[in-house]
DNA sequence: CCTCCGATGTGCT
DNA sequence: GCACATCGGAGGC
């Protein structure tokens, strides 16, 4: 969402820094990828079904889907394609940690780190109660319950590191990752294990 | 209708 | 590092 019509992967760079507010809880993000559309093997928008419709839609929309019985967000955004979202993998816990931690610790026996509240896009979601209730969230209207704050923090300080997607099978080499460098909240690498070119 | 399988997370070795 | 829980989407029959 930095310039209308930028690739998915410079947008996805864009996210890092912004503030997500989910349902009380705010998050600086730390960890993007980026998806594209029929010309992206690994995005659910490289075939147009119900449900990748929304990312043929207009931007500034909340994606969310479940894999694995966990819930994945992603923000739509308006690549130089016909589809594009970005992948909201992690984050830092900036306010209302408290009720972060009772969403977090509600799921787990052994307890969370504050660091890792919002570590990996399942625990992101966790931690700020994203459902598919929000699926569709207007993320630029300042009443939604989930919504993006573009101001972002640290602008110079803050180094990017770009790389391969997570723990996809297809276009597994495309470097369209990105994380802050060295920040404790980022999820570790892992390739698929059938991971093709 | 049925099968396959993943943009994952956790706990254990 | 490895196994497996877990469930809806997508596609085959």
């Amino acid at each position: 969402m930095t310039r209308a019509t930028a690739p998915v992967a410079e947008q996805a760079r864009g996210l890092l820094g912004a503030r997500l507010v989910g349902h009380g809880v705010t998050i600086v993000l730390t960890e993007v990828e980026a998806y594209a559309g029929p010309d992206d093997p690994a995005s659910h928008a490289y075939t147009r079904t119900p449900r990748s419709e929304i990312m043929y839609g207009p931007p500034g929309r909340l994606y969310v889907y479940r894999i694995h019985g966990h819930h994945c967000a992603n923000i739509v955004v308006r690549g130089t394609g016909p589809a594009a979202a970005v992948l909201l993998r992690a984050g830092e816990v900036v306010g209302g940690a408290e009720i972060a931690r009772e969403r977090r610790h509600a799921t787990r026996s052994t307890p969370v780190p504050d660091a890792h509240l919002a570590r990996g896009p399942g625990n992101l979601c966790r931690a700020l109660g994203i459902t598919m209730d929000d699926l569709d969230t207007d993320l630029t209207d300042p009443a939604s319950p989930v919504r993006l704050e573009t101001a972002s923090r640290r602008p110079g300080r803050m180094r990017v590191v770009a790389g391969p997607r997570v723990g996809v099978r297809l276009a597994a080499d495309r470097q369209w990752r990105f994380h802050i460098d060295g920040h404790p909240s980022v999820s570790p690498y892992r390739r698929h294990p059938r991971a093709g070119g």
